[in-house]
DNA sequence: GGGGGCAAGTGGTCGGACCACTTTGACATG
DNA sequence: CATGTCAAAGTGGTCCGACCACTTGCCCCC
């Protein structure tokens, strides 16, 4: 066989759970003895479950033996966030063009789905984030708004959905932005932004609700394109 | 430090990427040398490295060193393409309703910008796909109904959007579909919402082509719902 | 000057050893 | 009899050193 050891050990592990022979969240065969069933040293094997570990698959606990995930649509788009860690400027308007599709209707469906619950915890997100308006870190104002964003995704109930949002999402991204902000004096923008959001939640009107998203992201998009090509206009 | 090492080693290496220690194509040090450097085995180097490169964000040339890649979204989202591999039918229902907040818009845009070449090359696919309109394979149709997509997808001139939505279609899905469009006697009806979109390209209508684009994702996914759960409607 | 092949350097794989953690059940204790 | 304790077994985590497979480039020979 020419292909490399462990890339085909990847792929009988792949085959094992395809096959049924082992189903989400049920242990795989210890490393040792996988090593011996598959005929390959534990180094390789380590290495085909690392990779499976990463593609959020397989899940291990240190001395309790290498599981299945739930296969769950978060479970496989976790490690997908490292598109927004490692992107450049370039992309990331990129990234922004696509959450401009994605986060007007994961809102607008929100607005109709969200609980009195979801409400109430979004609206505390918001005074938590507009509370203790002095200095504060653009780190913690990153943070916070990623959370509120988050949170409303979340309301449309769609794990996918989130899970996708997420990667596009970043809290090293947000903290630039409110750093960014911060200098030109538009968190107060910002703010308004996020309060006709959430009244658009409240009223229980979607269309107010993807309309409010829209422009808060488009925003976004237009400060990050004025500061990495300024004077030119993004396609 | 409780963290493990061979996570703690990926964090290394990734700070060594965003520091601009090693850019985009560039080489790294080698195993050895990393090993070293970072205090940790050679194994567990290979570990991180091997995760990395399951992540997009290394690439590995046996006998002549390990490199970084150009980062770009497409090879960052391409392990994502696992999520539709695996994915059973109720998250799939996820995973459509996605594709109608993204095909939509996307669609819109690829109105706007589609070169003339793009739309002969589009037509083409079309054509192909209506042709020899005699018994074919599930597979062969699933394939250029995928291809199609992607092609009107890639118009739109963002490849962090095409590689999203290629990680939300995969080809077996797709030969589901299409079979179980077969039995039910609709392939003529998908053709026709296929035809719908590119008129509406040809026609640089952008206000059409979503509403095409929504039509045709939202009979899809009203299709796979009435066959998960037969009498119920989809929240 | 061109071609072939040798040698150094790289990742790929292996085996064994030991460490850290979890789990389990036998044991002593109340 | 119930219960808490802890020791042992089993698991993944890490390290080391050796050797194999491949790439690259230099050097030698023609």
């Amino acid at each position: 066989m020419r292909t490399p050891v462990a890339q085909r050990t990847v792929a009988q592990i792949k085959a094992m759970i395809s096959d049924g022979e082992v189903g989400p969240g049920q242990q795989l065969p210890t490393e040792r003895d996988l090593s011996v069933r598959l005929g390959v040293s534990r180094g390789s094997v380590r290495e085909a479950i690392r990779s499976l570990t990463t593609l959020g698959v397989l899940e291990v606990r240190h001395g309790a033996g290498v599981y299945v995930t739930a296969l769950r649509p978060a479970d496989l788009l976790e490690a997908f966030s490292v598109l927004a860690e490692v992107s450049r400027d370039e992309t990331l308007l990129e990234v922004l063009q696509v959450r401009r599709m994605i986060e007007p209707a994961a809102t607008a469906v929100a607005a109709a789905r969200a609980t009195p619950e979801d409400l109430e915890r979004i609206g505390a997100l918001l005074d938590d984030m507009e509370d203790g308006s002095g200095p504060r870190e653009p780190a913690e104002h990153g943070a916070a708004d990623l959370g509120f964003h988050q949170a409303i995704v979340a309301c449309a109930g769609n794990a996918t959905l989130s899970a996708v949002h997420a990667g596009l999402s970043s809290r090293t991204f947000n903290e630039r932005v409110w750093a960014g902000h911060g200098e030109a004096g538009l968190t107060e923008t910002l703010h308004e932004d996020h309060r006709r959001i959430h009244e658009a939640l409240l009223a229980r009107d979607p269309e107010a609700a993807r309309a409010a998203a829209a422009a808060h992201v488009l925003r976004v998009e237009r400060w990050l394109g004025a500061r990495t090509s300024p004077g030119q206009e993004e396609a």
